[in-house]
DNA sequence: AACCGACTCAACCGCGGACGA
DNA sequence: ATCGTCCGCGGTTGAGTCGGT
């Protein structure tokens, strides 16, 4: 292949050297510029015709890897004469930087990194190659091609470009402007300064970006329909402290009036289900996600919800992302169907139900869960945010 | 199996800025 | 100041793939 190079190479130089014996020599009188810029353009289109186009073939791939690795990056048109490469500097550069570089991530963005993209593109339009300094080995081709997939999905699906939240998310970066956001709130209290310095907003209608599971798992439980948060008077009334993370129904007023100031609830759709929700892919539990994350296991408050179960069963994950179990009505506890999987267990498909599937559900964060800010971080990477309806914790 | 449309991604193209002669 | 070359950036295209019918 290499030589086969070299024979083209050759086969072009001849060419160059016949085509430059047309030219007019030093000494001559002929000085008719249109002439010698036809022979400079016939020049450039040989050249043109000589250099190949197209996908790289694994042998170009190599030349051009050991070239830059022994010779480092730039002088792209001197890598084509040096190696006999049939391509332009230009696209030496190209395969280069988006492809053979050794720093190069591959596969697809993470939801940290589509977050991180969104962000960006917030802050900075379409400047892709300074996108690409933020996000260490991705290239801007990558990002240009997932912000126009995403572009595209949106306009189709009639979604505004930027999550509404988008502010609030860059929370730490007071320079942040996101035109897309709406002022609607403008007057309100900044976001993020809570007590905790979380922001107190409720979302509407959001769903995880492709469906993806996080990869931090925070403990969550279904409130059984009449129970009650720390409420000293309802001894009738099952009591319970919520969990640092809770889903209930919108129907449960009751609890949604009892929660405590110190927690903040997100309001949501079920949306993202799809075939991993009952495909048994191993799940990470709660405990190594504290673990990897560097905080504090969970305090013995809340032992009752933090207790040891497989990754499929944990009841985590599934909760957040699939249908909810179906509310039983008139049974004796009032608890969801399948809900003793929770605690013991066993596995638990979660029981598709169209009652409440795209139903509004309430998640419930308390605010000082150590890992609220980077849960929030990481969950709230949804795509459909469409409207921040209200304030919550203010009783 | 064939067809079609949607989607992804690698690669190309044109333009403009930087820089040196 | 002007011109030519190189390089990088952003927009666009087209081949390949995948899923649905």
């Amino acid at each position: 292949m290499i030589s086969a190079m070299a024979v083209m190479s050759i086969i072009f130089l001849l060419i160059k050297v016949v085509v430059i014996s047309w030219l007019p020599q030093e000494g001559d009188n002929v000085k008719d510029d249109q002439e010698d810029q036809l022979v400079v353009d016939h020049l450039a289109e040989e050249e043109d015709s000589f250099l190949k186009k197209g996908p790289w073939t694994a042998e170009e791939d190599a030349i051009l890897a050991a070239y830059v690795t022994s010779n480092g990056v730039g002088n792209w048109n001197i890598v084509r004469k040096n190696t006999g490469l049939a391509r332009c500097g230009k696209s030496c550069r190209l395969r280069w930087t988006n492809h053979l570089r050794p720093d190069l991530k591959k596969g697809a963005f993470t939801q940290e990194e589509q977050l991180k993209v969104i962000q960006l593109h917030a802050l900075m339009g379409n400047k892709w190659a300074r996108m690409a300094q933020e996000l260490p080995g991705r290239t801007d081709n990558e990002i240009k091609n997932f912000w126009n997939t995403r572009q595209k999905k949106r306009k189709r699906a009639g979604l505004p470009l930027y999550p509404e939240d988008i502010e609030v998310l860059n929370v730490d970066n007071p320079q942040s402007i996101n035109q897309n956001v709406s002022t609607q709130h403008a007057n309100d209290s900044q976001p993020g300064t809570s007590s905790h310095n979380v922001p107190e907003l409720v979302f509407n209608n959001y769903k995880l970006v492709n469906g993806k599971h996080p990869s931090c798992v925070p403990p969550i439980s279904v409130m059984p329909e009449n129970s009650t948060f720390e409420q000293q008077d309802n001894s009738d009334k099952q009591v319970m402290h919520p969990p640092h993370l809770q889903i209930m129904h919108r129907s449960h007023e009751q609890l949604q009036d009892s929660l405590p100031n110190d927690y903040i609830k997100f309001q949501g759709d079920y949306m993202s289900c799809d075939d991993k929700c009952s495909s048994g892919i191993s799940l990470p539990s709660f405990d190594d996600d504290l673990l990897r994350m560097g905080e504090d296991p969970p305090t013995q408050t809340h032992d009752q919800y933090y207790e040891p179960r497989s990754p499929r069963s944990n009841g985590y994950l599934e909760s957040i992302f699939c249908p909810p179990p179906k509310i039983v009505e008139g049974s004796d506890d009032c608890s969801m169907q399948g809900e003793s999987s929770l605690g013991n267990g066993e596995n638990l498909d979660p029981i598709m139900n169209q009652d409440t599937l795209g139903d509004t559900w309430l998640f419930i964060f308390k605010k000082d869960f150590p890992s609220y800010k980077s849960l929030y971080n990481k969950y709230m990477i949804m795509e459909d945010i469409s409207s921040i309806s209200d304030r919550v914790g203010r009783r």
